[in-house]
RNA sequence: ACUACCAGCCGCGCCAUCGAUCCCAUGGCAACAUGGGGUAGGAAAGUCCGGACAGCGCAGGACGAUGCACCGGUUAAGCGCCGGGUCCCGUUUCGGCGGGAACAGAGAGUGCCACAGAAAAUAACUGUCCCGAAGCGAAGUUCUGCUUCAGGAUGAGGGUGAAAACGUAGGGUAAGAGCCUACGAUGCCGUGCAGUAAUGUACGGGAUGGGUAAACCUUGCAUGCUGUAAUGCCACGUAAAUCUCCGGGUCCCGAUCAUUGAUCGGGGCGGUAAGCGGUCCGUUUACUACAACACGGUUGUACAGAGAAGGGUAGGCAGCAAGAUCACGGCAGUAAUGCCGGGGCCAGAUAAAUGAUGGUGUUGAAACAGAAUCCGGCUUAUGAGCUGGUAGUUAUU
RNA sequence: GCCAACUUAGCUCAGUUGGCAGAGCAUUUCAUUCGUAAUGAAAGGGUCGUCGGUUCGACUCCGAUAGUUGGCU
């Protein structure tokens, strides 16, 4: 069987409710220009949902800012099934947010060497949180 | 031929792999799967104008505020567009050609005009001239000149300034002055002719007291305010809670009880509150019920209205994409534009799709740049190529 | 999406009937001190965001444009 890479609507974080939940109570890290929002919660509809920003301050125009979301959504889209594939071992759900903070237009060879790179640090975090619930 | 600038046209084609979103069909309870189709612009931008649509509001009047300002046409509308006129600038082979104009009013009023200059709008100062008096010189009857003073006439001379009281020439006068004449300039009025009109032109009359209205202002015309995150509906949830303010006097008439009074109804005046789009006038509506008592009043409660602070939700549907629509053809018109014909359907999301990678045309990565209610304009940004114009350089004839 | 405000010296800001471009801090020089700081005196530094218009004349008035900031929902 071929795993097929799509980033449908459920894939997506969609509701205003989630992402101010996100934004309260999510915890952050840095990987160099991107902040990375998470929170991991019981299983409730989809394993794994994401959203991603990018902010009119450092990117004056739309044209820009549009560039940099979907580089960054063509990153993940290519990299998060082994993320999805160590949620479906634990049984939680996850919501992330990349909010790309850097200054200049970034190439996409860039953008997947660091969506992989956070894909890596939050399987990690997903195992700890295993070994700590056990 | 090249380069630069200006105006206009155009706005990456194909193949492979992996995706996103919407619609349709089939299967499925559903999630979803399969197949087919659509998917950013000429400016989507700036938000500078104008509308559609929606909510608030809607007896009427006045004021205020804002905008516009030659004429005609066009349009749903406009500070847009088209055509025409006037003025200004540039160029000219003097026929024109190109560009620009916030092109109502400075003889309604107020204000301002630095420095310089006599003076920046009143006409003063200086000056010129006339007459009189005094003095001086020449002279020794007279006459004439100069100075000072008093009275009168005058607005030409004053060289500064961005701007100086129509310009030039002649007449005239004591000296002068549009005071008069000729030519010219500006603008006003009347008449004729041309034109729908602005206006042009001819004749006649009378006139010439700066500039500034993108200073206040005057005249004329027009305009409500807020915006699709508007607004309407459904679902879920909260607080039918809290606090503050306010809720009626007097006179007349009628009826009933009854007899100095009470109750009910109607009307006049006044009051309070709210609405009438920003203010005012004026106008409309409301001013209820019950209880207690130290009863012609006070207090309390309910209810209606206004405000404050606070609580809850943030899910769905409509608005929302077939329209002042698009391309083509024909007709009317100088044009903007309009009418007719048959044809097409051309993004519709809601953390927000329209993409990524590789190859190729093509060297080297294409320029400006991304819909959020929708249209008509304006302005600004824009690679390569093409068309036209201007300037420069080089070569040739 | 809609609506406002601002841009002046290196920095923070003034600047109204339109005619002068200014203040404080900073910089430089001098004085003071054995030396530094503080203090005192003097000097330099400006296309008034950009372009165009009105006016005799524009930081000021008008239009366009670029940038910055704020507000509403």
């Amino acid at each position: 069987m071929t795993t097929r890479y799509t980033l449908g609507k459920r894939q997506k974080l969609k509701s205003r409710k989630q992402i101010g939940e996100l934004f309260a109570k999510g915890i952050a890290f840095n990987q160099s220009p991107y902040r990375v929002l998470y929170l991991l919660s019981a299983k409730h509809n989809a394993s794994l949902q994401c959203g991603v920003a990018v902010s009119k301050r450092s990117f004056k125009r739309a044209v820009d800012r549009n560039r940099v979301k979907r580089l960054t959504r063509e990153a993940w889209r290519l990299q998060k099934t082994s993320l999805e594939k160590a949620l479906d071992q634990s049984g939680l759900q996850l919501s992330v947010f990349l909010i790309y903070t850097g200054r200049e237009l970034p190439a996409y060879p860039f953008c997947f060497e660091k969506a992989g790179a956070i894909v890596q640090k939050l399987i990690r975090t997903i195992h700890e949180s295993i070994a700590k619930g056990a």
